[in-house]
DNA sequence: TCAATCATTGCACAGGATGCAAACTTGCAT
DNA sequence: ATGCAAGTTTGCATCCTGTGCAATGATTGA
């Protein structure tokens, strides 16, 4: 847990300044809405000349989106890359998915006016999203390898095998965006961890339904 | 099919510049690449003005990716709704589907300009799936009267029935971003349609070999 | 033909975004 | 500690994006 191998000062400068402008662009834009909110006066608020916001950011919006979600530490990869064909494949991508997530989960006010931004901007929803492609890809290519030890035949067939992770990945990715929506929709407080698997669980449903 | 009740002059050119300025934009970010490309280059290139670029789309991307798949007529939906619980579900949807991208596909050469374009920027192809939303909502809420018509046990609880809906559609989506995917990397010339009728036919197996 | 309606355009302007070079801070080897 | 290399912040200049407004011109329907 601890990967914490004494930063230097350059390297916590760096980020107080990173989440300086985040927590700035976060507040400000929750007061008044993103479209009345210049870079000039977001600087303003995190102590830094535009310029620098720059620096941080591409845009505007790139600030209040937020870091996309990572994948866990080697660890975990590695224990569900050869979990085996007996261990169930989504509860797998669930887990790896929930710490993910769990990681990314910095302060509470700030989850909470992202979550709000959202809902009133879709568009910086539609860009993260499009962040997550990186997640994405990353998560495909551990789902291809799980898939290439559990079934050698299939491993064969390198086509074959790319196509099904990715798709199994695509999968999965749809129960994290139902968790997301209901999450982000929701009132209740329940956090994403959990709403993931209540989504989770109900694919699983919908997947024994599905068979006669 | 024939949806085009004598549409006035004023109305024609409207679409027809619509169209000119997509294929404007289309021919030059394939040329140069799309960055060293400036609004005034396309309404040059299109014989508009700037000004007018924007009376049509909000920004450079919104050109380049294209209008959103429409759902179909509402026979179409209608017979859907209504097919019953013997009919298969996601059968269905992907019908829907495909009859949506069907309507959406214009010229060859933009269609095959567009797709190298989406493999060379990435966030365009997310945003293009960013306005999928909207394409999103209007199925879920389809689903959801299908779901609601099949089980009407079902139907009691809204909360349930909403849900479902939703991460059955999120499902279907991840099928046709499959189909997608492998269609833009893909060299073959095989059309859109196709491969989606091949997504969904391996999402299918994927239900089938995740039931033991 | 005339008036209403809608589309196109030019103009002005605020803000977004980037390259560049100067000033400053930090890291590190001596 | 000192000094140099590397990295960071900043101001400045500049181009591009995006929008409101008002004038002009084309299309429509009576």
């Amino acid at each position: 847990m601890s990967d914490a191998p004494a930063l230097g000062l350059r390297e916590r400068k760096r980020i107080a300044t990173r989440r300086a402008i985040q927590r700035a662009v976060l507040r400000l834009a929750s007061e008044r809405g993103l479209e009345q909110l210049t870079i000039e006066d977001i600087s303003r608020e995190a102590d830094v000349s535009p310029r620098t916001f720059f620096n941080y950011f591409g845009s505007k919006d790139a600030a209040v989106i937020g870091d996309a979600p990572d994948l866990p530490n080697d660890a975990s990869v590695e224990r569900f890359i050869t979990a085996g064909p007996g261990a169930d494949l989504m509860d797998g991508i669930r887990e790896l998915m929930v710490e993910g997530v769990e990681t990314a989960l910095e302060d509470r006010v700030e989850t909470r006016q992202r979550r709000e931004l959202h809902k009133q901007y879709p568009h910086l929803f539609a860009q993260r999203m499009a962040n997550m492609r990186q997640f994405e890809n990353a998560l495909a290519s551990i789902v291809e390898q799980r898939l290439a030890q559990d079934d050698p035949a299939l491993a064969q067939d390198a086509e074959a095998l790319a196509s099904r992770a990715r798709l199994i990945t695509l999968v999965a990715i749809a129960a994290l965006r139902h968790a997301w929506s209901l999450w982000a929709d929701g009132e209740s407080s329940e956090g994403l961890p959990e709403q993931m698997r209540d989504s989770f669980a109900e694919l699983e449903s919908l997947l024994v339904s599905a068979r006669p």
